[in-house]
DNA sequence: TTGTAGGCGTTATCAT
DNA sequence: ATGATAACGCCTACAA
């Protein structure tokens, strides 16, 4: 059995209370005291139980996360910010796979609340009114990552512009020479996201004069094979609705998009332009190098943390509740053709 | 407040010990109590804390993660059917990034411990002998996935059979006309995986009697940027030292050889064949579609779940512990070409 | 500065 | 079939 901290007393020679100071309070302890319990904390290669601690103290210095799905490919950046941050305050993760389903999700809610988890980050495409009653009554602090709220319910979120950034997207393009653009778009139903990226592309148009075009706009999941089945469509009708230069909702698409223009004897960026959206570490290491918007995923996620680190220790006000706006970046690589 | 045991006992008149037992022997309540209980548990959206079952039954239905860096490629696959297993046994996921650092590594497993996960599943490059005490103290099950183990605990492994999927790949390169094949492999020092790659090249080599140079052969780290700076090396000797083919401990590496082979105007598989090594997600988004070798990634971490399931309830007979080799499969694309 | 005692929300044992 | 009651390992007043 591990030793307790019962065990660590005894043979320090003081009591339980004392070890518990000599963990948490150690200013309160005598240095010697202390001295004597550290050794015997050592020795007895002592660790803490995170559940005792957790139950004791109500808090049990961990974070839930809820993940739309773990292989989505920006995953991983937004964890890493997650995680460092989180190490930083000494908390631990707990990982929450909502496989993109909304029942998932509440459960992961549910689940993560029964681990006393003292915040929780959750990422999805959307977030309906539907969340309202599972957030109200669970009285943890939430932040929203990559996502803006649609629900009753004030929550922060932490994210980018999206209007903007595919704004900036199609300003780039025409700074390049394109004024045929078509665009591979997120799936509009339950997907705010990808109704904000859409707003971009239109504002950008309108803003440069170009007329929209719902011919020039086709939709799929942010997967590789819904890039290459969009692609496919659009250049189904090439001839009659001709484009210069594709702009994706994410690099995954871009990819998939790519590889489908490869396949049908399009040379990118020479014969036809694709951007895409996310800045994944993959868009350095294709070829093309992919010419992206790059999304600060590690500050998203570190934000994230510091939010909820903060609204544990006092409840956040009104006027902290709301959407943050981190800056984005366009990343010029290969995958765009100037046209002047 | 959350709504704890008690508040639903009183809520449906009857003890917490029946409520309780509701909760998990449902065959020892009365069916009328039973559904009296459910309903009261609805109302008050009762949700257990897992932090005191876990203290109380001293077990936490929680499973231990610790993996080199979740940047990494792999992490993903891996994860994902270390999820899907543990959702099958009600198991939750702690996750812990050992930045690949034994240090980090050590701190993981008293972290995890710390949290009574009843199991942990370690992935590492290398696991020596410098892991046996903390391996020793700690009495939780524990396996490696994707590695072999070096220490002398006894340790179970859920991996592929190394040398025999790169001698796989030396055969099938060999039987497609290749005789100058170079390699890109993973660094020596501190990686089991990558000594066994290695190995299965020269045993490859010999087996098709060629001979085995080390000018064909340089190291890298697994990620991107080595696989470039490791042809990089190779290319520069090129002349002296001639190959048609490539062979590389890693996916990642693949796409950086095959960016730095096409930086210098060689085409890939025209000129210059490269195989890669993992079969992820992306080797078949790119262009040219990776030829390489796949990992069962979901089922070693799903059989990962299922043994440590299994040790949890019944201390594993020594017959049990041990390497478990699952099997590896060649995935043919458009990376090799064939010289005959 | 240190110790005692009660409690955190469950489960498990033992009665009833 | 159900109810007291005592842990589980720790924290935190409060008292000394």
């Amino acid at each position: 059995m591990r030793a307790t901290i019962r065990d660590v007393a005894k043979a320090a020679g003081v009591s339980a209370a004392t070890v518990s100071r000599a963990l948490n309070r150690p200013d309160l302890v005598d240095p010697e005291t202390l001295e004597r319990v550290r050794k015997a904390m050592e020795e007895m290669s002592y660790q803490p139980s995170a559940i005792a601690r957790g139950l004791s103290a109500r808090r049990s210095d961990t974070l839930g996360l809820i993940v739309p799905g773990i292989t989505d490919f920006f995953f991983n950046e937004l964890y890493k910010g997650i995680d460092r941050a989180s190490q930083q305050y000494g908390m631990k993760v707990l990982l929450y796979d909502s496989e993109h389903s909304r029942e998932r999700a509440f459960e992961g809610f549910s689940i993560l609340s029964g681990y006393q988890v003292s915040g929780i980050i959750f990422t999805s495409k959307v977030v309906t009114e539907d969340y309202d009653p599972i957030l109200q009554r669970l009285n943890i602090p939430v932040v929203l990552t990559l996502t803006q709220s649609a629900a009753k319910t004030p929550l922060t979120a932490f994210r980018i512009d999206e209007v903007r950034a595919m704004f900036d997207v199609v300003a780039y393009l025409v700074s390049r020479g394109h004024r045929q653009i078509a665009m591979i778009a997120g799936k509009l139903r339950d997907d705010r996201t990808g109704e904000l990226r859409l707003e971009g592309y239109r504002e950008g148009l309108r803003h440069f004069g170009i007329e929209y075009s719902e011919a020039r706009v086709e939709f799929g999941q942010y997967r590789f094979d819904d890039g290459y089945q969009a692609m496919q469509r659009l250049l189904d009708r090439i001839r009659e609705v001709p484009f210069t230069a594709v702009c994706t909702a994410a690099d995954e698409m871009a990819l998939g998009a790519i590889r489908c223009l490869n396949d049908h004897g399009y040379r990118v960026p020479d014969d036809i332009s694709v951007m895409g959206f996310d800045d994944l570490p993959i868009a350095r290491m294709v070829t093309p190098r992919l010419t992206t918007v790059a999304q600060p995923f590690h500050e998203i996620g570190a934000e994230a943390v510091k939010w909820l680190v903060r609204a544990a220790s006092q409840p956040p006000s009104p006027s902290e509740i709301g959407d943050y706006l981190l800056p984005h970046r366009l990343v010029e690589r290969e995958s765009v053709r100037s046209m002047n």
